[in-house]
DNA sequence: CAGTGGTCTAGACCACACT
DNA sequence: GTGTGGTCTAGACCACTGC
């Protein structure tokens, strides 16, 4: 194969500091993930058999199977015992909400049915100083400004500010977001060849302001909940920088910690 | 060993439903689990060597080794390379604060140092039906409430009322809490022998009333985070009922999505 | 040095899905 | 039946820790 053998580096420095030592796994892994970035192997699809893919990189199926076994545990690849593996995809049933964690309370009646989406806005700016560290663009650099409100049972719930940067979602526009049946990362997955893997959410408590409150038919000065989200795609890359505001009256923010 | 062979049960019922399959490794993560919560292996030790829990229960090293990963990926187990595998505790230094996700925000200058406790109230209460139903308990059982309020580099930032149930927090008092040196989760453990593991969290966006804002040195009717948590010990039962209110003006409720 | 967890292999067999 | 992922084993060797 064409991957060093377990000790990686050929030539050993005298310097202190060991060479980092990378596990063939890891490196299988690294492989791997090419293969996804490279658009090899697309979302929905299958991808090679272990057995195929140990024969690809010379090693034994377990090896493979080690690397196979953390892509799936973050959630980028699919295993399904009998079918094969696949690579994880926005557009499926039952990961419709992968990265939204609004719920509606346990009063609440559950069969509240799908979200009702409507695009507000949809226009293209310049990146502020801020946007643009956070997207690792330039000051100044194009990006594209979505607006939206979520509706639950007709009652309007989340309003979002979405960021994107301008070259990587050319041609996008408040129709197409309007026109697509599914979640907005199935299509900038299907349309775009961008797909959202990972995310970190800083929340706070805000008051909402006039324009908030009416958009939201909510009262001037009401609590909202503040999500300020940074979706990265495969290499850790930042793609989009979302401004959620969501009422909580009804739903609540669920979270998991272990 | 004392567990049956792969295919589990030893008679097969004639009904329709195949009964379920529960592989080796399975089974020796239940044993495990058992030893853990009887208190076999304290937190802060060491248990067995896989080698040597491989030949208590009969299987091989890699079985044993694939029931640690997973108790390990659950943080119910922390594996150290060369020592051994030990049983997570929160009483460590890198752990201080495992559940707590408030962080200060990027401006904000990080030496902020540790936390100031202060306990403002400790008393036995009898549960609400609501308290009973999330803590397993009956309506009116008895419980204990704690109140304390948590301040950052002098700033008063969350007020949090705990709810316990008396009997497993028997001899808990506003002076023992005030005492301890270490986090509450760490004095659960060592001195109640109250191991949690797990919780589930609830986030809303509130309005301080006015005792919460006298508290929290707040103005009446700022937006506060509430967030409702359900601690678990081992077996997943439900053993603390927590609500805090949390100041999000110079810090933020951090969640990362996968 | 011995003992621990970590990696890698090869092979056998099981559970599941499709044809 | 064939091919997929899933389990289990046994053995060799590597990396890290502490005596």
């Amino acid at each position: 194969m064409a991957i060093a053998a377990p000790s990686s580096s050929l030539l050993q420095p005298v310097a202190e500091t060991p060479v980092a030592f990378s596990p063939l796994y890891q490196q299988i892994k690294g492989l791997i993930l090419q293969s996804l970035q490279s658009g090899e192997w697309k979302p929905g699809q299958v991808i090679p058999s272990e057995i195929d893919l140990a024969a690809r990189y010379h090693v034994s199926q377990g090896t493979v199977r080690k690397a196979i076994d953390e892509l799936a545990a973050d959630n980028l690849l699919v295993r399904r015992q009998g079918k094969g593996t696949f690579v994880a995809t926005h557009a499926e049933h039952h990961a419709q909400y992968r990265f939204l964690r609004l719920q509606p309370d346990a009063g609440t009646l559950d069969g509240e049915g799908p979200a009702q989406r409507s695009i507000l806005d949809c226009k293209r700016l310049r990146a502020t100083a801020e946007q643009a560290r956070l997207l690792d663009l330039r000051t100044g650099e194009p990006v594209l400004l979505v607006r939206r409100l979520m509706a639950f049972s007709g009652v309007p719930t989340i309003l979002e500010d979405i960021w994107l940067p301008a070259s990587p979602f050319k041609g996008l526009t408040a129709e197409r977001l309007a026109i697509y049946q599914g979640t907005m990362y199935a299509l900038f997955e299907k349309e775009f060849g961008v797909r959202m893997v990972r995310a970190e959410e800083k929340i706070r408590a805000v008051s909402a302001d006039a324009e908030q409150a009416r958009l939201l038919q909510s009262t001037l000065g009401a609590p909202l909940l503040s999500v300020e989200r940074v979706a990265h795609t495969y290499n850790d890359a930042p793609m989009e920088l979302r401004r959620g505001l969501y009422r909580t009256d009804t739903h609540h923010y669920h979270n998991s910690l272990s």
